[in-house]
DNA sequence: CTGTATCCAAGACGATACTG
DNA sequence: CAGTATCGTCTTGGATACAG
């Protein structure tokens, strides 16, 4: 892997964009639960206590942009929405499984 | 993989700490330009073009303390300082490679 | 050359209340 | 149940100037 010879900027780096997004305070939490299968919204409420729902739709809007999670409305009342990976959002849990199991073995703190 | 039964906060999610980190503007930069192998400050300055001298100081000092690159001073004048990778840097780069690779597959934009 | 010190702007994140 | 609307705070990152 060669010396980069000039200026990679943020736009020139996705890994940067990837790990940035990753990086959000409830992102891995919310793509590790949808791994273990579907949820709606509620559970997902739930289950990542301390989320506030401002802070939960954000997440789950900004990882439907990137196509990691789909969201599907069951019409009804009350009205249920359920949020499951994606084929692509499941493409990247190994990569997020490698973090962490790096991190459990180096980041003691 | 079970489903998480209650509240994973942050200061219990290891993989978040390092996203987190790895996230940093110009955290991965420096480490694939220190994956090429130690350079100078003065180097590193200059290759990741756009980072402030604040900046910089600051992503380099982060990444010594946790112990992902070494900082090597060699007195004389002018003064000269050596980043380089440290093994455990070098550990995680395999992690930002996974990171990389899904990244220039699937993100488009 | 290798940093430090200020100051400042923008965004991330959170608390709280409210709507269909 | 599933969100939206406000508002406030804290953190990140950048511009600039200066020091050993």
């Amino acid at each position: 892997m060669g010396r980069t010879k000039y200026l990679a900027s943020m736009a020139e780096c996705p890994t940067h964009r990837l790990l940035q997004r990753l990086g959000g305070r409830w992102v891995c939490l919310v793509l590790k639960e949808l791994a273990a299968g579907p949820l709606h919204r509620g559970e997902l409420g739930r289950v990542i206590a301390g989320a506030t729902p401002k802070m939960l739709t954000e997440t789950l809007r900004t990882l439907e942009r990137d196509d990691l999670i789909s969201r599907t409305v069951h019409e009804g009342v009350p009205p249920r929405v359920e949020y499951a990976l994606t084929p692509r959002g499941s493409s990247l849990m190994p990569v997020i499984a490698a973090a962490t199991e790096w991190a459990e073995r180096n980041l003691t703190r």
